[in-house]
DNA sequence: CTCAGTCAGTAACATTAGTTACACAGCACT
DNA sequence: AGTGCTGTGTAACTAATGTTACTGACTGAG
């Protein structure tokens, strides 16, 4: 494990830190699809990635999901530090968008290591702030943008996490993680490939326009 | 302002971190629409509200505005909090909703507490889990409320951080905010009062289902 | 190959929200 | 009272999104 640490996290931690969580942390390797957290769970640990795609779903009384961001190397959950500082439930679901490999740390620590490293303090920090700003741009994208351009959005950051210009994906999970119908993604995607921008086939979508 | 302090702050802070609040922090009145803040704007101290509320509005390229919360009494800025740390602009815009008072303190101050007081330390983080929490609020308004449904919300949330069951508001203000024309909103607000959960008047309007 | 299940395309329609245009009411100022 | 400005009500229309219903294409299991 101390391999994918000094890796990711080498240039934000101290090796003394880095021992720190090698010594309690567990490494874990996550298939494409695992639901790491649930809506109301209470979260014990809070994950570092070191590889992969985790993404964030809010979901509403009704059931009804929507994607709000993807996670990548190098961050964590800012939504579990809170949860786990003051006991409470989570208020997302987190499942693995690709394999992903993490290194989950014990929540006492995260407060321990506030005090003691002032590199984790920044990293705490920070995460935070990127997470904020993540949402924001959710925001922006759920109020400000029309489904055909939100559409496309999505389309890319999926390429973007998945390092790879063709996705693997149904319409029909497309419209769930978007709020949405199938069929309005169907016919939204049929207007992005008539205007060149992508090109359709069963269960994958090619962006040519990245 | 060591009065305000105490009476805000006190059941939060132990007297010595009171004391170097006092001593480093300025204390503002601000009138109704004051603007704090701007997109854009490089943040050099961060807001402690002693009394009143401001709304946090995010804002895209092409001018067009959205309400995203209030903050109250006991609350601070987390948007504010991350600018500074990495001396970033701010992604969003703050206004007085309310006359407001608060205590400026320097960004400095901010880094250098998170070691030296534990409360500190907590205030902060549970200030991005609150913020982070009515951001989150924010989303599912407006990505899983129908346009009425959130209309209601934003009357009730007014009202609220104004104290007062009637707000002085026109239609095309809550347009504005709600990210929406004035004739949808005269629309919408005209079904709300015969369904008896509102009275309309001019300039005002008057919350019955509180 | 056949069958069942999943996936995608499309039409027709319903609902919601946004736009344009105009009438008129309330209020301040003269 | 007359003028002008702001705020509100409403109709008629357009555009965007959501819904229902049906078709056929593709795929994997047997």
């Amino acid at each position: 494990m101390i391999k994918e640490l000094k890796e990711n996290y080498g240039y934000l931690f101290e090796d003394s830190l880095l021992m720190e969580i090698n010594s309690v942390g567990t490494f874990k390797e996550l298939p494409e699809g695992f639901q790491l957290i649930d809506i109301g769970d209470y979260i014990k640990s809070m994950p570092l990635l070191v590889s992969g795609a985790v993404k964030i779903l809010r979901e509403d009384d009704k059931g009804d999901e929507l994607l709000l961001y993807f996670i990548e190397r190098g961050d964590t959950c800012a939504m579990t530090l809170s949860c786990c500082m003051g006991q409470k439930k989570s208020e997302i679901r987190a499942v693995a968008e690709t394999p992903t490999k993490l290194i989950m740390v014990p929540v006492e620590k995260m407060s321990e290591w506030m005090g003691k490293y002032k590199s984790w303090q920044n990293f705490i920090l920070q995460s935070y702030h990127d997470r904020m700003t993540e949402l924001l741009e959710a925001v922006d994208a759920i109020a400000f943008l029309k489904m055909d351009e939100r559409l496309f959005k999505y389309l890319k950051d999926k390429a973007m996490v998945n390092h790879n210009e063709v996705i693997q994906v149904t319409h029909q999970q497309i419209a769930f993680d978007m709020h949405t119908s199938r069929v309005v993604i169907s016919r939204l995607l049929k207007t992005l490939e008539i205007e060149g921008k992508i090109e359709l086939h069963r269960n994958s979508i090619k962006i040519l326009d990245l």
